[in-house]
DNA sequence: CTTTACGTTGACGTCAACGTAAAGCACCCC
DNA sequence: GGGGTGCTTTACGTTGACGTCAACGTAAAG
């Protein structure tokens, strides 16, 4: 950490999770992040760290930013009244579905791969064998 | 299908595969598709539908077009000789850690949705109990 | 043979997600 | 006070993945 116990500056987060300080910027300009300031500059605390560490999952999953921030802010959404859970829950319900999907595109995709490779090993061994 | 059995015209790939003919042209264009020609007009077979539909699977997991390129085209690579089976293996391997840091990914999300859901049920529960 | 629907190839527009360059403030060091 | 480092904002550039439009060919129907 680059501050006092627990902060860091933007240079200090863009290091540690291999982006540029131009994208976090980038992400604050767009909601997913409020740092707290302290004379003009950016200071970011733990929360801030776990927000920056969600988005950048999303990233690696496909997610365009806007649909980040839908999920990113049901994380650390208020309980309020029965409607708004309800919608809430209506919103989880969808973002599962369109996950699970995922998983079963990416579960073919690999097993595909798989035998891809099992082919390519066999034709190896027999390239190895002499035909 | 729009013509000769087990042939399909672009409108009809579009409308059932839910793409625009302009985005299964682009495709093309990146070199994803390589249809028949019959007149200028571009003719699909069960082959040309299959590469669409892992395009389009590469497209709901998040894959660049030269990702998705560089996969489709591992699955149809032909033998060859022992150094572009090795090579191949190696771009497999490399693939299958992309593919697996994402169903990691994709896991922590599905719990961490599910831990909201349930607490927002429970909360549910407590004010539908009366507090 | 004309109409109508669907196809083709450019060419340019657009939107997201940044990159990059410019200009300026704050602080530290010598 | 000159130089360096690190931050700030503003603004324009870039790339990928298409959308959109114009101008034109073609195939099937009446």
């Amino acid at each position: 950490m680059g501050m006092g116990t627990g902060t860091w500056r933007i240079a200090d987060l863009a290091c540690e999770f291999g982006v540029t300080a131009r994208t976090i910027r980038f992400y604050e300009d767009k909601g997913l992040l409020a740092p707290r300031r302290e004379g003009g500059q950016r200071v970011y605390e733990a929360r801030d760290r776990v927000r920056l560490a969600l988005v950048l999952r999303g990233r690696r999953l496909g997610f365009s930013l806007d649909e980040i921030a839908a999920i990113v802010d049901m994380y650390d959404a208020e309980p309020g009244e029965a409607g708004q859970l309800e919608y809430l829950l209506g919103q989880i319900d969808i973002r599962r579905a369109d996950l699970e999907q995922r998983r079963d595109d990416l579960d073919q995709t690999l097993a595909e791969l798989d035998a891809v490779a099992t082919r390519c090993r066999d034709h190896l061994a027999r390239l190895r064998a002499g035909s």
